[in-house]
DNA sequence: AGCTTAACGGCACTGAGTGCCGCTTGTACA
DNA sequence: TGTACAAGCGGCACTCAGTGCCGTTAAGCT
């Protein structure tokens, strides 16, 4: 039998595979509240104390890795070429996140019905968006070090990406995920990070943010 | 002996005030996670049970009623004159959230601090600052209903409402809530608002902001 | 004073999350 | 190819958050 999975690199990330696949099935078909992580272990065929060796928690058993996630955008935050502009910058950051979402559309759409139907997975998704908010803010504090109004220029234009990101994003996904769909999308993105304030000199921000939902149409 | 409080409507403020007091003062001197909800009701003088009558867990111990938060935006913000500037309007709703704060500054301040300092407390606070701009954009999106790009305004609308005055209510906080630190964060919270997209015919934004700082300074 | 209502305390229970420990498996190395 | 070692696993026991239930007790009204 292949019960002794997951000993190996291909056999952990079969039992994480599994294991999210058997949190979504049972969430949707049984209620997130009506189901325990007792229920899914055993659905993936594996004990209780392993669930909690993949996931730290039951609400996260249906997201994907968020630290992974933390730790791309915040490299390509903190290994950026001074003299890149903020606005290339930051659509560069919000990419890799596109491309994290669009590598399982399919999984990805589920998790969303089920992030705005289930309270505690909603509140959950809000303190994670919150997590990039706030790192994008602290490296464009950093970034805007000494210049007039750098805190408030970073606080802005982090809510800002993020607001935006989640948006489109959203949108997206509210449609079904199809490749077909990205275009209005891709209008409504533009229109809220022209919102932001520009920088005297700055290339135009919608060039980056088309190269990037293009990326997102590839993938999907 | 006094322990039979909390039968009347006076008494019942009292044990709330009470729960309040010991969870903030152990959650400072032992820490959150050190401390259990146990030890909070004991502390208060009652029993483990009534704690939970009081608050539905333990991260709400130490916040004002959120529900009464709501209660009072959603009043201000539905029975508005339909003929009232949406800049007046949303300014009007954050006054209240204001007054909130600002009958207590102190605890306010230690809310403050433990919020930032407790990673389970912080993704609460997000969760519910996240509760507050949906809110705004789900009224906002029924004031534009049928205005082209309403569905996105309102959405850009509500979240740059909310962290223009999360912005200065966090800055006023930080520095302890003292009545003679508001110029400084008026400014900002200015500023933030200077953001927002205008709409034609629109009366200054920055003279009703700077009414409600007023408001704000009159009660600290 | 008697009656109704509602808050209280306590008990028992479920389920999330953790520490510990002995077992099993894949791997590296002889 | 056999063996030692590291790492993952299952299970057990435990703490604590949160809930349902119920008997008790105080507050307010007649």
């Amino acid at each position: 039998m292949n019960s002794r999975r997951g000993r190996s690199p291909e056999g952990r990330a079969e039992v994480r595979r599994e294991l999210v696949a058997a949190a979504v099935r049972l969430f949707r078909t049984r209620g997130y509240e009506e189901t325990t992580v007792d229920d899914i272990a055993a659905a993936a065929g594996v004990g209780r104390r392993t669930f909690f060796r993949y996931f730290p928690s039951k609400e996260d058993a249906i997201s994907p890795d968020h630290e992974v996630a933390l730790a791309r955008i915040d490299e390509v935050l903190t290994t950026a070429h001074p003299t890149e502009p903020t606005a290339s910058l930051v659509v560069r950051a919000g990419e890799t996140v596109f491309d994290l979402y669009a590598e399982d559309p399919g999984l990805s759409v589920e998790r969303f019905r089920l992030t705005h139907e289930v309270p505690a997975l909603r509140d959950r998704e809000s303190a994670r968006v919150d997590h990039y908010r706030r790192l994008f803010t602290r490296r464009l504090r950093e970034r805007f070090a000494g210049e007039p109004d750098g805190d408030l220029r970073a606080a802005v234009i982090g809510a800002a990406v993020v607001a935006a990101h989640n948006l489109a994003l959203r949108g997206w996904l509210a449609g079904g995920g199809r490749p077909d769909d990205v275009e209005h999308h891709r209008e409504r993105f533009r229109k809220v990070i022209d919102l932001l304030p520009r920088e005297p000199g700055t290339p135009d921000v919608t060039e980056r943010l088309e190269a990037a939902v293009a990326r997102l149409e590839r993938h999907a």
